[in-house]
DNA sequence: ACAAAAGTGTTCCCCCTACACCCATGC
DNA sequence: GCATGGGTGTAGGGGGAACACTTTTGT
C-alpha cells in the first residue's frame, strides 16, 4: 500500500505545495493524458545566507527528497510541461527556465517495483502494460527569489524546503546528479548572461549584486572592477535613492532595465565575467 | 505498401550508407529492442568550398530528405544511441557529438498514418498498440571532416549527401528547425571551445584555420590578431615544415595538440573568439 | 618584375586588475 | 572620533583592432 502512495505521489502534484486557487482542480488529471515515457525535473536555485540552495520536495516522510518534477502530458511539449509543473508545485509562473540536459540512462528509473506491488494487490485495478520500461527526464533550471517560494512561512508545507547545495540529503533516483549538472549549467550560463535578474529585488546595491555573483560562482571579485564592469554593461539604472540606515556611506540603488538588457543582447554584447 | 517501406526505413539503418563490415548484421534489429518513444537525430556539419554543409540522407527517392537518426534502444542511453546510429549510418566512430536540445512537440512526428496504412493491409502482422502517440527526439551535432564521409566517391550511395545549409531541400518532420537550432548551438560552442579540431586535417596553416572559423561563424577577422590569438592559446604546435607549391610566401604548418588543449581546459582557459 | 598571400611589427585604445584614497554614516 | 563599508582614482599590463611593412613564392 505504501508503494501505491509513492506511485500516486509521483503521478499527482503534491497538493500541499500549491497556493490555494492556483490550480482549479488538482485531482482532475487522468492517467490517459500523461506520457509516462517523459518526465521533467526542475532545479530551482536561490541564494540565501551566503549559500546556493535548491528546492527539494518530499512525497511523504517515509520517502526520500526529490526535485519538483512530473510527467509530461501527451499533448504537451516539455517546455510547457516544465512551466506547468513549476506552477503546480510552487505557484511560480513566467519564470525563465532553461533546458540543460536530458537524462536517459535505462536504469535511472523503473516502474517495475510498483508494477510488482500492484500485481500483488488484487484490489487495485491498474493496467500495468502501459508502464514504459524507461522514463527519460528533461532537466530544467532557474534562479528564483527566496521569498517567491517561501513567502513568510507556513503557507507551504514542510515537505518543500530549500537546501544548501553543499548539504544535500539522500535523493531519489538520479536527482543528485541532475542537481550537480544543473549547478554547472547555471554557472556556465552566468558567465555569459546575467540570468540572475529575476532573483534580484526590485532595487539593489552593487555590493549586493556582487555578493550574489560571488556566492553562485564561488569566487570573490574586486569591488571597483565589478562596479565599473556592471556600469559598462549598461543594463542597470542608477536611481536617485540611496540605501539608508546603514552604518557607513549610503550606497546607490540600482534597478535592472529589461529593455536595455534585451537591446544589449541583440547587439551581441557579451557579458563576460 | 509504400508507407510500410517508409516505416521500415525509419526503423532500420539505411544499409546503403554503411561501409561493408561496419555492422555485423544490419538486419538483426528487433522491434522489441527499440524504445519507440525516443529517437536521436544527428546534425553533422562540415565545411567545403567556403560553405557550411549538413549531411542529409534519404530513405527512397519518393521520400524527403532527413537527418541521419533513429530510435534509441530500450537498454541504451541517448549518448550511446547517437554514437551507434552515427556509426551505422556513416561508419564514423569516436566523434565528439554534443547533445544540444530535445524536440518534444506532440505534433512533430506521428505513427498514425503508418498505423492506418498497416491496419488496411491484412497481410501485415504488426501490433500497432505499441506505437506511441508522440516521439521525442534528442538533437546531437558534430563537426567532421568532409572526406570522412564522402571519401573519394561511390562508396556511399547517392542517398547520402552534403548540402549547403543555405540551400536545404524540403525535410521531413521538423528536421529543418533541428538543423537551424544545431547551427546556433555550433556557433555558440565555437565561441568558447575550439571544437573544430576534428574537422582539421593533420597539418594545417593558420589561414586555413582562420578560413574555417570565418565560414562557420559567418564573419571575417583580422589576420594578424587571429594568428597571435591562436598562438597564445598554445594548443597548436608549429611544425618545421611549410606548405610548398603556393605562389606566395610559404605558410607554416601547425598541428593540433590534444594534450595541450586538455591541459588548457583544465586550467580554465577561456577560448573567447 | 610582379602579384599574391603569409608573417610580423606598430600604434592605439579599451578593459581588467590591484590597490590606494576619500567619503558618508551610525554608534 | 572611529570603525565600517561604499565610491572613485590611478597605474600597470594584457590583449584586441587596424594597418603598414616585409618576406617569399610561382608565374
Amino acid at each position: 500500500m505504501k508503494i501505491f502512495i509513492i506511485f500516486e505521489s509521483i503521478l499527482t502534484p503534491n497538493t500541499q505545495l500549491m497556493k490555494p486557487g492556483d490550480l482549479k482542480n488538482p485531482f482532475n488529471f487522468n492517467l490517459d493524458d500523461l506520457d509516462l515515457n517523459i518526465s521533467v525535473d526542475c532545479v530551482l536555485f536561490t541564494v540565501r545566507e551566503g549559500k546556493l540552495m535548491v528546492l527539494l520536495t518530499r512525497f511523504s516522510p517515509d520517502f526520500g527528497y526529490a526535485l519538483p518534477g512530473g510527467f509530461v502530458r501527451k499533448k504537451e511539449d516539455t517546455d510547457s510541461a516544465a512551466n506547468r509543473i513549476l506552477m503546480e508545485r510552487t505557484g511560480l509562473n513566467h519564470i525563465y527556465m532553461k533546458q540543460f540536459k536530458i537524462f536517459s540512462d535505462p536504469e535511472r528509473f523503473s516502474f517495475q517495483p510498483m508494477i510488482e506491488s500492484i500485481r500483488n494487490q488484487e484490489t487495485l485495478q491498474v493496467d500495468v502494460t502501459r508502464f514504459p520500461d524507461r522514463v527519460i527526464s528533461v532537466g530544467y533550471f532557474a534562479l528564483v527569489r527566496y521569498e517567491s517560494i517561501h513567502p513568510t512561512g507556513g503557507e507551504y508545507s514542510e515537505d518543500s524546503r530549500w537546501t544548501d547545495i553543499q548539504q544535500l540529503p539522500d535523493l531519489i533516483f538520479d536527482h543528485a546528479s541532475i542537481i550537480a549538472e544543473a549547478a554547472e549549467a547555471l554557472r556556465r550560463e552566468l558567465y555569459f548572461k546575467p540570468v540572475l535578474y529575476n532573483l534580484l529585488p526590485e532595487k539593489f546595491t552593487m555590493p549586493e549584486l556582487q555578493n550574489l555573483y560571488e556566492i553562485i560562482l564561488g569566487r570573490s571579485m574586486d569591488r571597483g572592477s565589478f562596479q565599473r564592469k556592471m556600469i559598462r554593461w549598461d543594463i542597470f539604472e542608477r536611481l536617485e535613492e540611496k540605501r539608508t540606515g546603514v552604518a557607513h556611506k549610503q550606497p546607490f540603488l540600482y534597478r535592472f532595465n529589461k529593455e536595455k538588457y534585451e537591446q544589449a543582447v541583440e547587439q551581441g554584447i557579451r557579458f563576460v565575467l
